[in-house]
DNA sequence: GCCGTCCTCCTACCCGGGTAGGAGGCGACA
DNA sequence: TGTCGCCTCCTACCCGGGTAGGAGGACGGC
C-alpha cells in the first residue's frame, strides 16, 4: 500500500532533496528518480510508479511532453507537476495534458507531502497560490468575462494598477495621481498581496493576459477617434 | 519674428526652468505661463503664441483636452508636448489631438530649443526617443504585421525577452535557459539599450502593446488543442 | 458615539534589477 | 590568419522596488 514515486527534475539537488524529504514518510518510497523528458517516459513504464513528481523545464524533453506520453501509455500513473514560479503559461497546458496536480517547488514540505497523498488517492489538486488564478482563466471564456479577482481590489488600488500596466515608475505614479511614492509603494503592496503576485512585472503580465483594462483601452480609442 | 512662447505644466519649477531656458534665447520670448489645461486654453486665445508647450498632466483639463481645444479655436499656435516617460498611451493620442511634436522633459536642453523653433517654422518633430516606437506602432495596422524592430536582437535575446514577457525573474530565467543570472543581465541590458527601454517592466508592456510574441502564444495554443 | 475601511505618509531595511566595464571562448568570414 | 559578432561570466556599484510596521485623518455604518 505505499506510494510509489518517481522524481523526474534535472537538477540533482532537486533530487536528493525529495529523496530526503520522502525518505522520512513511512507510506511513500522514491523507485526512481530521472533527470530528463525520456528518461520520466522510460522510467514510468518501467518502475509502474503510483505518483510522479515532474518538473516542467527539463532537457530533451520537457515534463509536458513527458507527461501526455506517459498517460498515452495508459500508465496508472498520476502527474504532479512542480514549477517554480506561478505566472506559468506552462501551467494550463500541463492541466489539459491531464496533470493531476500543481506544487510549487517552495511550498512547505508538508504541503508536498500532502500534495503527493491526494493525488495518489486519484483526487486533483493545486497549489493554493496556484488555484485562484487557474479558476479564473478557466472561467473566463465560457462566462461574458465577469471581471477577474478584482473586485477584491479597492478604486485607488485600480488607479495605481491601471498606471503599473502602462509601464510607470512609483514616482511617475506619484506624479500622475497627485500621491507620494510612499504612498504608491503602499497601495502596489497591497495589490500584490491581494493579487498573490511577486513583483509589478507579474502583474502587468496578469492585465494582459486577463484582458483587464481592455475597457480603459477601447475608451481611450474611442476618445481618440471621436 | 520673435518666437512666442506659452509655459503650460502645473509645476511651478518646471515654468521656472523653463523661463529661465528659454530667457537666455534671443528668438524666444515667453510671453505666457499657465497652470492648468483650462488656464492654458483660456491664455492661448489671448496672448496668441507660437508655441505652447504643453504638459499632458494637469489638473482641471489635462493637456489632450487642452491641445483640441486651442486648435478647435482656429488658433495659429502649434503645440509640443511635454512628458516624463515615454512608453505612454498618450503620445499616439496627442498626436492624433494635433499635437506638433513630443519632447521628454529629461532630453537634453539644446534639444528642447531646437524643437521649439523646429515647431515654430511649421515642421512636426519627436524625441528621438520617441519617435521609433511611434513609427512602429503607427505602421502595424496597415501592414500585415512585420516584426517591429525586433530583427536587431539576437536570437539569445529573443531567448531572453520571451521569458521576460512571461513574468520571470532574472534567476528563473538563467535557470530555464541553463545560463547564469549574469549572463541574463547581460542580455537584458542589451535587450533594453536596442529597444530605448527603461526596464523590464516597458519591454512586457511593449511586448503585448505591439502583439510581439502572439505567435509563441497561438504555437502554445496549438500544442494544447492539438 | 465607536469601529472598520480606505487613503495617505513615514522610517528602515533588504534585495533584485540595471549599469559599467572587463574578459575569454567560439564560429563565421574575409 | 585576423577580426568581428555573439555568448558567456565576472566584479562592483547604485537605485528603485517591495516588505514590515506604525500612524493619522476622512468617511460611513452600526
Amino acid at each position: 500500500m505505499t506510494i510509489r514515486v518517481l522524481v523526474a527534475d534535472d537538477q540533482s539537488m532537486v533530487r536528493a532533496g525529495f529523496r530526503m524529504l520522502l525518505g522520512g514518510e513511512e507510506d511513500i518510497e522514491v523507485v526512481a528518480e530521472a533527470s530528463n523528458g525520456l528518461e520520466a517516459v522510460d522510467k514510468a513504464a518501467r518502475f509502474d510508479p503510483t505518483v510522479v513528481l515532474m518538473d516542467i523545464r527539463m532537457p530533451e524533453l520537457d515534463g509536458l511532453e513527458a507527461t501526455r506520453r506517459i498517460l498515452a501509455a495508459d500508465n496508472a500513473a498520476r502527474i504532479l507537476i512542480l514549477t517554480t514560479f506561478d505566472l506559468d503559461e506552462y501551467v494550463y497546458e500541463a492541466l489539459r495534458a491531464g496533470a493531476s496536480g500543481f506544487v510549487l517547488k517552495d511550498d512547505p514540505p508538508e504541503q508536498l507531502l500532502g500534495a503527493i497523498r491526494i493525488v495518489a488517492g486519484g483526487d486533483a489538486l493545486l497549489s493554493p497560490a496556484i488555484t485562484k488564478r487557474v479558476i479564473k482563466r478557466f472561467t473566463r471564456i465560457p462566462q461574458p468575462a465577469p471581471p477577474p479577482q478584482l473586485e477584491e481590489l479597492t478604486e485607488r488600488e485600480l488607479d495605481v494598477f491601471r498606471l503599473i500596466v502602462r509601464g510607470l515608475s512609483n514616482a511617475e505614479i506619484g506624479q500622475e495621481l497627485y500621491i507620494s511614492d510612499t504612498t504608491v509603494k503602499t497601495h502596489i503592496t497591497h495589490i500584490l498581496q491581494k493579487l498573490e503576485l511577486r513583483d509589478r512585472v507579474q502583474a502587468v503580465v496578469l492585465a494582459y493576459e486577463t484582458g483587464l483594462f481592455e475597457e480603459d483601452a477601447s475608451a481611450r480609442a474611442l476618445r481618440v477617434d471621436h
